[in-house]
DNA sequence: CACAAAAACAGAATTGACTCAATTTTAGAA
DNA sequence: TTCTAAAATTGAGTCAATTCTGTTTTTGTG
């Protein structure tokens, strides 16, 4: 039943997981070898890929840990938003930018996002769109919450905004993790000022 | 002079590019060997990473070969656009979006963009990026042309909403890309649903 | 406890992108 | 025309992800 081999499943993924974390941090994504992670782990290859499909995966899982921890924290702005649209919007996209960079680094981000473009049918790719989806769905909310407030009109289109502003941000954040000068400050910045625009059309 | 090796290295450029992109449609971009795109271009390995950094690479030459037709495509929109901003913004979204599967399938576009994040530096991912802000710089003009003619408010921040739509309008199309069985006027559909929003915001 | 089937593991072998040192070709000076 | 330095080509070799097949461990049954 519930015995050793589950323990030890449990206990190998987790190894396996915080061994290509330290090494994906100490070496980066191409940089921690297979070989590495298997010996850090103290499991072989072939048992790597028993647990992931590929490279790529294992670094998924990393990732889907931080962006879970991100839509945790967004649920306490839903739940009590700032008393103005654009403070609203600020806030919840704030609190997504500045926690992606707490466990991953930008050389990491881009290996997950390129992977999940290049491989959308692998396990890491369908969680990261159901990611990309959670989060969409949370700004969502969060436009729903400010239309029964009063904050928002209420004949504007709930869904197709909360996609017009998480594919703006994504879109920024993208650009953002491509250049490794780029900084926090600017980024919220500019979807700011590109948000203005949509503050103004969708407020009382 | 412009002797006999210049006219060697353009023939053997382009005879790498025909081999390829011919490989690539049959046999998908992974499944397209090094070694047969270069016997296909009757050269040798070595020679084909003497004229392109990397694999991605080759496949970047072709992708910009095909952007920069649609960004072609879309100077006439800008210079005679529809009399009304819905039109507009539909008609030149929709050149960008039927010519894009032209050349390219789907599969290829999924690699282009990840390689395009996976390694920004490297010369193809820094003439996608040029490229994006291209078409952002295109839609920008058309809002400025649609300023002149005096459908869009003049004191809306046409940088901010250029890059608003277009970057929309680029993570719904990478969306598109990553399943194979999305259609295109649903996409199109889609985006003129959250184009609306803008489009009641600014039009005068 | 003993045993057979199922599940999981191990690591050698395969594969394919990319490198590099040796060779060939071209340009242009004498 | 001959020669030399620079440029370009070549393909065998390297490296690392992934696959594959034989072995070991676990489970459940008698």
């Amino acid at each position: 039943m519930s015995g050793l081999r589950a323990r030890q499943k449990a206990d190998r993924h987790r190894r396996i997981i915080e061994a290509a974390a330290e090494l994906f941090r100490e070496a980066g994504y191409e940089g921690a070898k297979i070989e590495a992670i298997a010996a850090q782990a103290e499991v072989s290859i072939g048992t790597i890929y028993n647990y992931y499909e590929n490279k790529g995966d294992i670094l998924g899982a990393i990732v889907s840990l931080e962006v879970n921890e991100v839509l945790n924290a967004g649920r306490g702005v839903v739940a009590r938003p700032p008393a103005n649209v654009g403070d609203a919007l600020d806030t919840l996209i704030g609190i997504y930018i500045e926690h992606s960079l707490h466990y991953l680094s930008k050389e990491m981000w881009r290996q997950a996002m390129a992977i999940s473009t290049q491989l959308p049918d692998s396990p890491f790719g369908q969680a990261y769109t159901e990611l990309d989806h959670s989060l969409t769905e949370q700004i969502r909310a969060l436009i729903g919450r400010l239309q029964e407030i009063g904050l928002v009109r209420q004949d504007i289109d709930g869904a197709a905004l909360g996609e017009l502003i998480f594919n703006n941000m994504n879109m920024m954040f993208i650009e953002f993790v491509k250049r490794d000068e780029a900084r926090i400050p600017e980024l919220r910045a500019a979807i700011r000022r590109q948000n203005r625009i949509l503050v103004a059309a969708i407020g009382v």
